[in-house]
DNA sequence: TCTGGGGTCCTAGGACCC
DNA sequence: TCTGGGGTCCTAGGACCC
């Protein structure tokens, strides 16, 4: 059996810890630029404002009710995050990170379904006095059963935030109440699929010939449908394996159309990103830089992307931002207003295994001025030395307006008492 | 006026190999 | 006149997740 723990509205929940006045009122989460609505307090929810509404169309609605507003704040996010992840992980022998918010348990040591429930409630209190973050669990013979076990348990208020699906009976009963684009899986594109072919529940899923199910989804839906049926096809993951890409991209305060903020925005999304590449101890054999006017602009759209292989995989900001700048130069078109850019680092192997240049008479040495840069910041806080070409004012950064403080991890935010 | 960001996997088609 | 079969690797685009 595998248990799926999920905390309940978690941007949500983690403002609500260190400003308990939030308690019982309606609130809601942006993402980045205060753009979506992305998390919502159950009484949120009640009021009827959708995942993902942008949030200029819900202001009305939040003025009326008083809804209470918070930019994404996820230095915090993270961080609480962790301090879930690390209860959690004490009580089950094997433990998958899968999100923020959610980890697979591993509870196949545990052989009666009220000793499941015995631990799982458990679990709940332990997390929810140790981090005040409320926690639901859903457990089940597969991941998608545990998935599916997870809603039950968030959505029936009596379950007290567990739910066991275990034995046939039990299993159908979701089954049959559960639609199927909320299937973990089955995103839209393959709901209309399935709907048009006259599946419409998890149900007629299971139900359905592996032949149809192939010939419309491809494996991956097969996989989810052997799921459904109590066959494990996807495996708790329990080491985390190495990254692909690393990408840092982020949409502008404001459009920008000159040539110099977009190259400003661009070196400083490579510095954050290569500054993660060297935590990870990892670096970059190749670079592809993006930037895009935006889809919902009345004018035509524009995006375009290049990208460089580099001679020697890298990790060095001052090389990766010469590497980008020439990128941003190449596909900049002059007389666009751009809402946004970012910056892919892929081919990503370790730092300390680097292939070197055969033909490269003397290697310079990259590392050093990053590394030193790196410690600066580590001991002064973020940002505390930079590359000029980052900019100064950074009149295009993101709007944040309603960010809470980083409690958690900044000395000059932490709460106060009295 | 105002619409996020960061990932992974799968598939099909092309290029290439012997 | 007539031209195989089996495989790998890479890439772009689509779909999905939170």
């Amino acid at each position: 059996m595998i248990a799926l723990a999920d905390c309940n509205n978690f941007y949500v929940s983690c403002e609500r810890v260190f400003n308990p006045s939030l308690e019982g009122r309606p609130v809601v989460v942006l993402s980045n630029n205060d753009g979506c609505i992305v998390a919502r307090s159950e009484e949120a929810k009640a009021l009827g404002i959708a995942m993902g509404t942008p949030y200029f169309q819900a202001k009305d609605m939040i003025r009326k009710h008083d809804v209470q507003v918070f930019s994404s704040n996820y230095e915090l996010y993270g961080d609480m995050s962790s301090r879930v992840m690390s209860m959690l992980s004490g009580f089950a022998p094997g433990i998958e990170i899968y999100s923020i918010d959610e980890a697979f348990l591993d509870f196949s040591h545990l052989k009666k379904v009220e000793d499941m429930e015995t631990l799982s409630r458990e679990i709940r209190s332990t997390v929810r006095q140790c981090t005040g973050i409320p926690v639901s669990i859903g457990v089940a013979p597969t991941k998608t059963l545990a998935k599916l076990a997870n809603r039950a348990a968030k959505k029936n208020p009596d379950s007290g935030g567990v739910s066991v699906l275990a034995g046939d009976r039990r299993i159908e009963e979701v089954l049959k109440t559960t639609n199927i684009g909320d299937i973990w899986g089955i995103g839209s594109a393959s709901a209309e699929k399935l709907s048009r072919a006259g599946i419409r529940n998890a149900m007629e899923l299971r139900n359905a010939s592996d032949n149809l199910i192939k010939s419309l989804l491809g494996i991956a839906g097969l996989r989810t449908a052997m799921e459904l049926r109590g066959q494990s096809c996807i495996a708790l993951e329990e080491t985390t394996h190495e990254r692909k890409s690393l990408c840092c991209s982020r949409s502008f305060g404001r459009p920008v159309q000159s040539l110099d903020e977009l190259l400003e925005a661009v070196s400083q999304y490579v510095a954050e990103a290569a500054h993660r590449l060297r935590n990870e101890k990892l670096a970059a054999g190749a670079i592809t830089v993006f930037i895009d006017t935006g889809r919902f602009r009345k004018s035509e759209h524009y995006f375009n992307s290049a990208m460089e292989i580099l001679q020697v995989p890298c990790d060095g900001t001052a090389e990766l931002a010469s590497c980008a700048t020439r990128l941003v130069r190449k596909i900049y078109r002059n007389g666009n207003a751009y809402s946004r850019a970012g910056v892919v680092f892929g081919s990503i192997g370790t730092s300390t295994e680097v292939q070197g240049d055969l033909f490269e008479e003397k290697r310079t040495s990259r590392a050093g001025l990053s590394e030193v840069m790196d410690s600066i910041n580590r001991k002064l806080g973020g940002g505390s030395v930079f590359y000029a070409a980052e900019g100064v004012t950074k009149p295009w950064a993101m709007s944040r307006r309603k960010c809470s403080p980083h409690y958690t991890t900044r000395w000059e935010d932490l709460p106060t008492a009295g």
